[in-house]
RNA sequence: GGCGCUUUCGUCUAGCGGCUAGGACACAUGCCUCUCACGCAUGGAACACGGGUUCGAUUCCCGUAGGCGCUACCA
């Protein structure tokens, strides 16, 4: 049964803040993983000492647990397969180049960098294979006195994969079908270099990928062109017949112009391209995060799911779950998405309106003390109650739910903020303003400021009772400008809520500021 | 430049030889209404182009064009 266990990865770079590509790439992985009941390993590739980041890998984990995404296996989560981390692999590594050179698969090359740059200049298009090695420093050229010269005196050098010229290598994905790449266009890839001690990502990858038992390879469509070389590469160590089926996935792209997403479309256009608020510890910018802008991760999990992916049918609004049951790698599309930033938030929209009232209040309690407002708890579960009914909650005659217009509870401020604060003046340029308040608008606001005087029970209810009798009587119409005395604009809930809510001395209180204003 | 991947409404996509080319987001209009929304209804909107294959191509094949990626001692 081990046999057809599936095992797959989620292997970052910790260079900085996870990028919602990569937040997606993780997603698929899980989902096939749980979907197969398989495990879901979390390894670190650091294997660029220069540009590794602190703090980026508890970002990358912070990241996942807000998201819902579980591992199995891996940095943080243990396991019969470690270390995880590769920067703590180097015996490993070693190991396995030097049975690649002992089988003449690979070579020492002793070019410096320098070197390769001057090359790259002289010669064009040069590329460091069957065409060229011969003429470099390495292994195959110099003798081999020379070359254990050079390592005992401590010259650094790299090790190189020999390639092959003029075979046809093919990839076989899982969502593109067979990708054939000819091996002559292949360099001889650095796979360790001793600088550091440590492989590049190529070996290191295959390595990991074999000891740690992965059947699947999911990632993004930039590993496409190096697939034909981890295939060459498994083919090197024997590994073939266990060499995991790889899915290249399409890449997101910016909402506007050319390109693939980068952190900068986000700044540009107002919305975050990081899971979680990141703050660089060397530059001190800070990078918007999902999280921080109020989204909730069930929404920015389904819609990132869908960015390449579909089950096939209509349905949009699917839980972590229900996409475990509906995914399928064979229904992902091949092609780049734009990143629609818009719909995202329409997601976002969709799920904080499924949750329950008491969900909302701590939320809401941390808008209002931003606004610098210390309501009473009563008074806050009062004014979320509202909102939800006459503007959150809103089902139709039927019994139907409906899509409702908040996406973001920091939408609710301008919605609620009449209130908790009066009108400190008003536009008389405002369209709402100027077609209703007239000029008989401030003699209707007097009386009906005294007939609300003579209310006895202030309640929605009570001065329905009273008022509507007296409008019928007096034919007029006074609602419109009444939320002008009470809003201040053409907005909010029924005017017998509200002013229920605010109560009898603070409504009299704004339409007489409103007549004195307004006139 | 080379190599590879890709191409259906503005966007995300359904479609796996025969459909009035479907849905969602966004947009527009109307209805509802004490306002803004919500909701409901309606509408505009797409098979990149050229060759084949076939009785028949959005669908299969080949070109062309566009898009994207890779082309580091980065992942």
């Amino acid at each position: 049964m081990s046999t057809t266990n599936v095992r797959v990865r989620f292997a970052p770079s910790p260079t900085g803040p996870l990028h919602i590509g990569g937040v997606r790439t993780a997603l698929y992985n899980y989902l096939f993983a749980r979907q197969h009941g398989g495990q879901l390993i979390f390894r670190i590739e650091d294997t660029d000492s220069t540009r590794f980041v602190p703090g980026a890998e508890e970002y990358i984990l912070e990241s996942f647990r807000w998201l819902g995404i579980r591992f199995d296996e891996g940095v943080g989560f243990g396991g019969e397969h470690g270390p995880y981390r590769q920067s703590e692999r180097r015996e490993i590594y070693k190991e396995y180049v030097s049975r690649l050179l002992a089988s003449g698969k690979a070579y020492i090359a002793f070019d410096t960098p320098e070197e390769l740059e001057a090359k790259r200049g002289q010669v064009e298009n040069f590329q460091y294979d069957a065409g060229t090695r011969l003429q470099m420093r390495n292994s195959l050229t110099l003798a081999k006195e020379e070359v254990d010269r050079l390592i005992a005196e401590g010259h650094q050098y790299v090790v190189r994969f020999l390639i092959e010229p003029g075979e046809d290598v093919v990839v076989d994905d899982m969502i593109r079908g067979k990708v054939t790449i000819n091996s002559s266009i292949l360099d001889d890839k650095v796979l360790y270099k001793s600088a550091d001690e440590l492989p590049t990502y190529h070996l290191a990858n295959i390595v990991d990928d074999h000891l740690m038992e992965v059947t699947h390879v999911i990632r993004g469509e930039e590993w496409l062109p190096s697939a034909p070389l981890h295939v060459l590469l498994y083919r090197a160590f024997g590994w073939a017949d266990t060499m995991p089926r790889f899915a290249h996935l399409p890449l997101l792209l910016k909402p506007v112009g050319n390109g693939k997403l980068s952190k900068r479309d986000g700044d540009k256009l107002g919305f975050p391209v990081f899971p979680l608020e990141w703050h660089d510890p060397k530059s001190g910018e800070v990078s918007s995060g999902y999280r921080e802008k109020g989204y909730l991760p069930q929404a920015v999990v389904n819609f990132l799911a869908l960015l390449g992916w579909n089950p096939g049918n209509d349905q949009e609004m699917m839980s972590l779950d229900e996409m475990v049951k509906l995914f399928d790698l064979e229904k992902c599309s091949k092609n780049g998405a734009k990143f629609d930033y818009v719909k995202a938030a329409w997601f976002n929209h969709q799920y904080l309106l499924q949750q329950p009232d008491e969900a909302w209040v701590p939320r809401f309690d941390a808008l209002l003390q931003q606004q610098g407002i210390h309501s009473t708890p009563e008074k806050e579960a009062d004014v979320v109650r509202m909102m939800k009914q006459k503007v959150v909650e809103y089902t139709d005659g039927q019994g139907n739910k409906k899509k409702r217009n908040i996406s973001f509870v920091s939408d609710l401020w301008p919605l609620t903020k009449f209130f908790f604060v009066a009108p400190a003046g008003f536009d008389r340029e405002d369209k709402f303003i100027r077609k209703n308040w007239t000029e008989t608008s401030g003699a209707e606001m007097k009386a009906l400021a005294e007939v609300l005087q003579t209310v006895g029970d202030f309640s929605a209810e009570g001065q329905k009772q009273v008022v509507d009798a007296w409008v019928e009587q007096q034919g007029i119409r006074p609602w419109n400008a009444w939320r002008i005395c009470l809003v201040g604009a053409g907005q909010g809930p029924d005017m017998y809520e509200l002013s229920a809510h605010l109560g009898k001395e603070e409504t009299i209180r704004r339409m007489q500021f409103a007549i004195e204003t307004l006139g």
